[in-house]
RNA sequence: GCGGGGAUGCCGGAGUGGUCAAACGGGUUGGGUUUAGGCCCCAAUGGCUUAGUGCCUGCGCAGGUUCGAAUCCUGUUCCCCGCACCA
């Protein structure tokens, strides 16, 4: 028996020292495959190893076919999550440290390496036994690792400065406004890994409308709405006849707010509380409405709760159910009306949007479907609300009340009526959480604006015309997933790109920011082409000048080394790597991806490079579930590749990452079928090992031929699917259904010597998925090179006869079987074949093999032959290709 | 809510207008081999029918297009993924 683990030490050790793996340009066509950098924060498992042995097999398939592959890999550890770990474990975080312990298996001496980022970032990479650098090398993956990087090394971080310099040079970089969650203790913005609640809730935006307060030039009630397209439907003021409300100044104006919103509203913009007021101060009063000539009464209603939002409601009876079920309450209330002097009758529903299913009065029909008559059927209001908004969102259009807008559509009034407001100063923008959020210190958070973002502007028409263009000439793996590379790309709009914290390369136009990480890895790829050159370069002379000649062949060469202190040839030949390599092949990186890293990297690609230097692919990977449930190594269900290497060894676990499903398809990992599909494939093996010694004897029986001609037949087959990378159909081809003949040939008699022929050939098909034991049956077959120097086995015609001929044979014996059963003769004494006359020589070269098969003593006639035993007048039953048959019992 | 994908036998999954629905893997049942067990090999695995045949049913649900639909269209139910600063 072979020894798998053995086998992988040593191939790994052959491949390193004979350099397979390091690619440099030569006159091979150039096949450049890079796969997302993973970030090394913890042990690797077999869904990290999934995506990187895809695109491993792919690159060694290429490599097989003659051509020059190039697999480099990097370190992604920008960002925050490095620098979280490091103050956990410095601050003896029991639980983080047990993760780190126990689950990632870092021996607790080592612990203490973990408390600086640096010192983290070094041992997750170089010295973790269960990190992602050792994982690759368990697995046997074909890296160039004389290009290894991480983020944070200078050398790339003046690449990165450069790329962005570019961006801000073509007017893609913007600063601006934007919202964020934010702990008001810490004063810093919180990501989900910084909650103790709430991760995943999102934020609302409210538009305040400033209703002016007839008789006062500056004093406005703020009132806010999630809907500004219905305005014009405004027939009141609502407030919460309890409370009281907080005056705050915003600049010049005095806004009248609940005193929770005042609090807020400090984070969000220049506010000062100025006082309070009773709502009874307010109710009676009319307020000025913008863009309409008439005034609006403030109303006592007891629904506005104080801390959403402003804690007063605009009162738009027709379409919210709410404020439909409040004005037909306080006016059955003559006692309310009475006590504030109220005169209401003349108030009511105005329509303004026509939707489908709930007419002109939106409010009023979805009441009565649900059946709603009171304030205090909260649950029932909710639900008519959300039905109201639903229909006329996607259905209504504004009617002719609607001013300028009439006619319009929901979807379409919405934006332009809220921009229009904002414009004229008429109302403003408020963001409130969805839910509760509390950050890890045990505050509450609320929502900032910042004021100081940086953006890369994706919505920026003339970039996102020319990246369209770009995907349109990739080619997606699989192709189903344009419309959403599609979808994504026109959704796509300004993405911050810059933080306050975190690891990563500080923005150039503020110095202040660390460059986000997804915007840090976005055409790295193209770095890769040269990064082992230029580690021998000073860090400190990389100016812009030096990308610009490498990349855009811009600049005097021999000034440009001089400067860099380096030979005018090695600063040429990192422009010749450029070019050699690119465009990038394949971008690989798992689907989930697809709305920011791979679609980011074709915006950049675009933005940096001409049209022949992008980027002709993006294979996308699905996900791994573990049993059917989702792997998370906290709870502790997952498969880490140092285990199951060394269980099963690393071939097999390629293989089986490779062979249930397609790449791009999401693949349920099975320990029980595993265990089982380990002996069929382990037996092709030793089967394969053990005949290569009788190489050479060859033998032309007629199931050598089809031995052969299927073999050629699966060969076509593998590579009819490797080209669409149709990995699972194509190891289906040369494992499984290979095992299958395998089987019929050597029940037929098989011939060492013919298997022996064609093992040497099988490994290397089998050695993009399989390489250690490819390497070991290639060269066990006496060949001194390794196997990925060699060329794979070429399509090639198949003669059909030789498989229709033995296909006969194959439907002659189901056929017996079948007779046998129904006739219930379990031991026939004689088998009597009548064929047809042509191909009587077939069945009787089979005749020997029948015997063997059925038991019984076989006599082959043709049907036209004068002498033909046939006592029950079969013989005229036989067609072509299908004999009769006659069974006689013993 | 928005965008993308999906629903096929006991299970995982092939199959994208007819020629074969269920390849391939697994499970179950029966048989062979074996001292026995395992490995291995063979057969069966929706229903009826038959000396190796033929028919019916059937691809989430309901309609439609077509001579013909798992496959195309419409509606519907359910499931999975992503939704932005998070790598």
């Amino acid at each position: 028996m072979l020894d798998h683990r053995k086998l992988a030490e040593k191939w790994q050790d052959f491949w390193k020292k004979n350099k397979v793996f390091e690619s440099d340009p030569d006159k091979r066509k150039p096949f450049y495959i890079q796969v997302a950098y993973p970030y090394p924060s913890g042990a690797m498992h077999i869904g990290h190893a999934r995506t990187y042995t895809v695109a491993d097999a792919v690159a060694k398939y290429h490599r097989l076919k003659g051509e020059n592959a190039l697999m480099p890999m990097g370190w992604h550890v920008s960002g925050t999550p490095v620098i979280a770990a490091v103050e956990a474990i410095k601050n003896k975080d029991k639980q983080k440290i047990k993760m780190f312990t126990e689950n990632f298996h870092i021996p607790k001496k080592d612990i203490i390496k973990l408390t600086t980022p640096k010192g983290f970032v070094n041992y997750m990479i170089d010295e973790a036994e269960y990190g992602y650098k050792k994982g690759f090398q368990l697995l046997g993956l074909g890296i160039d690792w004389r290009r290894e990087l991480t983020t944070i090394d200078k050398h790339y971080q003046k690449f990165i400065e450069w790329q962005y310099k570019i961006l801000d040079e073509k007017g893609y970089l913007k600063k601006g406004k934007y919202p964020v969650r934010f702990c008001p203790s810490d004063n810093h913005p919180v990501g989900d890994h910084d909650l103790s609640k709430g991760e995943g809730i999102g934020i609302k935006e409210y538009t305040l409308l400033k209703l002016r307060l007839k008789g006062e030039e500056k004093v406005f009630i703020v009132a806010a709405t999630l809907r500004p397209e219905t305005i014009y439907g405004q027939t009141n003021v609502w407030v919460n006849p309890s409370v009281t409300y907080a005056k705050v100044a915003c600049g010049s104006e005095i806004w009248i707010v609940s005193k929770s919103c005042a609090k807020k509203l400090a984070y969000q913009m220049d506010v000062q509380e100025k006082g309070e007021i009773k709502a009874k101060d307010l109710i009676g009063k009319m307020v000025c409405v913008p863009g309409r000539k008439d005034e609006l009464p403030i109303l006592p209603s007891p629904f506005p709760d104080q801390n959403i939002a402003t804690g007063i409601v605009t009162s738009v009876p027709s379409d919210a159910p709410y404020d439909y079920i409040a004005l037909k309450q306080l006016k059955d209330n003559p006692k309310e009306l009475k006590l504030y002097g109220l005169s209401i009758e003349k108030i009511n529903p105005i329509s303004i949007i026509h939707t489908g299913r709930f007419g002109d009065f939106a409010a009023k029909k979805a009441c009565e479907e649900y059946n709603i008559d009171s304030l205090s059927q909260k649950e029932k209001l909710e639900e008519a609300t959300a039905a109201v908004y639903k229909v006329s969102f996607h259905t209504g259009t504004l009617t002719k009340d609607c001013g300028k807008y009439a006619g319009l559509q929901v979807v379409k009034a919405k934006e332009a009526m809220k921009k229009d407001l904002l414009t004229k100063n008429e109302a403003a923008l408020f963001y409130e959480l969805e839910g509760e959020v509390v950050c890890r210190c045990g505050t509450t958070c609320l929502v900032s604006v910042l004021d100081d973002q940086w953006f890369i502007t994706y919505s920026n028409k003339e970039w996102k015309k020319e990246s369209k263009k770009t995907l349109k000439d990739t080619k997606i793996i699989p192709g189903t997933l344009r419309t959403q590379y599609e979808n994504v790309f026109d959704w796509l709009e300004d993405k911050p790109c810059t933080r306050t914290k975190g690891l990563g390369t500080s923005f150039p136009k503020d110095k202040t920011k660390i460059i986000e990480p997804l915007s840090d890895s976005t055409v790295y790829m193209a770095y890769f082409t040269i990064a082992h050159f230029i580690k021998k370069a000073d860090d400190d002379k990389l100016t812009p000048q030096v990308f610009d000649y490498i990349f855009k062949n811009k600049g005097n060469v021999a000034s440009i080394a001089k400067h860099l202190g380096i030979k005018e040839l090695e600063l040429k030949r990192m422009q010749e790597s450029f070019q050699y390599w690119y465009p990038l092949g394949l971008n690989a990186s798992a689907v989930e991806l697809i709305p920011n890293h791979m679609s980011y990297s074709i915006f950049h690609h675009t933005a940096l490079f001409p049209k022949e230097k992008r980027q002709q692919g993006t294979l996308n990977l699905g996900m791994v579930l573990l049993e059917n449930q989702k792997m998370s190594s906290s709870k502790g269900n997952v498969i880490l590749i140092n285990d199951i290497c060394s269980e099963i060894g690393a071939d097999l676990v390629r293989l089986f990452l490779m062979i249930s499903v397609e790449p791009w398809e999401e693949m349920d990992w099975r320990q029980g079928e595993i265990e089982k599909g380990q002996k069929n494939v382990k037996a092709l093996i030793e089967t394969l090992y053990d005949s290569l010694g009788a190489k050479g004897s060859k033998r032309e029986a007629s199931q050598d031929k089809w031995f052969n001609e299927r073999f050629q037949s699966r060969i076509n087959n593998y590579h009819r699917a490797m080209e669409n990378l149709e990995v699972r159909k194509a190891l289906q081809e040369i494992v499984f259904e290979f095992i299958k003949d395998l089987r019929w040939y050597e029940r037929r008699g098989a011939s060492k010597g013919v298997i022996g022929e064609i093992a040497p050939e099988w490994a290397k098909l089998i050695a993009p998925f399989m390489p250690h034991i490819a390497e070991e049956l290639w060269q066990k077959a006496g060949n001194k090179k390794s196997v990925f120097e060699e060329v794979l086995p070429n399509k090639k015609s198949v003669d059909q006869n030789v498989l229709d001929e033995e296909e006969a044979v194959r439907t002659l014996l189901a056929d017996i079987a079948q007779i046998k059963e129904l006739t219930k003769i379990e031991r026939p004494k004689e088998l009597y074949i009548y064929t047809i006359p042509p191909e009587k020589r077939k069945y009787a070269e089979a005749a020997l093999f029948l015997e063997k098969e059925v038991g019984a003593k076989v006599i082959v006639f043709d049907m036209a032959q004068k002498d033909v035993y046939d006592p029950q007048s079969k013989a005229k039953k036989a067609k072509k290709g299908r004999p009769a048959i006659f069974l006689v019992s013993g």
